[in-house]
DNA sequence: CTTGACCTTGACTTATCGGTCAACTAACAT
DNA sequence: ATGTTAGTTGACCGATAAGTCAAGGTCAAG
């Protein structure tokens, strides 16, 4: 099997945090080596290209969010309706906590590269797509359970799970524009104006 | 007072579409002066640096927003809260013709640039922030006008005002994810939902 | 203890990046 | 007509970009 290595997630997690705190194309592939303790010959061992780098990047976002916001929000130990506000908790929380460890609010980690990349790659944007639709699902899931349990009445769960969501993407749009994490705070209640 | 020359009014005009189009990075100072038939010292006889250039941009993209959608929008020959939907309406127009004549759906060009360089540029970002203030103005004008109307009844403005706006801006981000104008008029509807 | 797969290295390529500059040219005001 | 000022030019800078490659090193399994 040859010998291991632990480079490969060095070098995703470098990634990660690099690209996340400023952009895709600010952060070079040189710089994620160095941070990482790597060479870039190593780097190319692992990944054909940056673009497959945060492809696989952005997996890892993704499977940390599951984790660590979206299971724990979306748990059924409370009442469905009350799920959406713990998840808008958490999202608050991680911003804050980012914003106090880098001093900067660094937004949504997919929306910031959809918004940068959508246009000129289509395999990230199609990979964010994916993700964002996987989000809409927990919502919908959410929703759903809400309304058998007579928390709401919603008749269009499909288009409402995807408003819901395009609203939270803006706040925190919103937020980073503003770098202040209390724009979260400010605008979460209205979520619920959005069902009906 | 020496001679005269449009130079400038070219590259802000090449350097709008270009960065609108793909991303402030991956638009170089060179492409720009291409595209406006101009050389790069002479580029930098009228802007001191690629970020200033931007700022331009920004103030370009601004007045022409005003122009063509925001003041004909909110302009009062109808009822208050019908302007919202002209507005609406006015934003899919322009993502709809967008996409025709470019294939892509390019989303927002404040939140694009305020997405990829609000942590890297808070020249950028201040001068995004401050566009955004005076788009939830319209919008809180706008409310306040419908409020004294009798056609809603809203006790908190601002804050409705830009939960309207970060509504609009998840849905554009939502749309160009998708590359797709259409979900701009599937959420439009629940706009109102945010108001009371 | 050798084989072979896995990993690492560093030098390299080609291209482009944002930005500078001194020399030059054209047009306007007087 | 001429001086002044605005605009233009092309060569140039150091730095860095993404990506390549041949060679060598290291580990685990047989």
């Amino acid at each position: 099997m040859g010998r291991t290595s632990d480079a490969k997630e060095r070098i995703l997690d470098s990634a990660q945090s690099l690209i996340y705190a400023r952009s895709y194309a600010d952060v070079g592939v040189q710089e994620i080596c160095e941070k990482a303790g790597v060479k870039k010959g190593s780097f190319y061992h692992f990944f054909p290209s940056k673009s497959d780098l945060t492809l696989a990047v952005l997996e890892q976002y993704w499977a940390q969010f599951q984790t660590h916001i979206l299971n724990p929000a979306f748990n059924n130990d409370i009442p469905p309706l009350k799920r959406f506000a713990r998840f808008q908790n958490l999202v608050f929380e991680f911003h804050k906590q980012s914003k106090v460890d880098t001093g900067k609010l660094c937004g949504c980690p997919y929306g910031n590269l959809a918004s940068e990349l959508s246009t000129q790659d289509d395999h990230i944007r199609l990979k964010v797509k994916h993700i964002f639709s996987e989000i809409i699902l927990y919502f919908k899931n959410n929703l759903k359970q809400a309304s058998e349990a007579g928390e709401c009445d919603c008749v269009d769960i499909d288009t409402t799970s995807r408003a819901l969501f395009a609203y939270i993407e803006g706040i925190v749009i919103l937020a980073k524009t503003e770098n202040d994490p209390n724009v979260l705070k400010e605008l979460s209640p209205h979520f619920y104006n959005l069902i009906h």
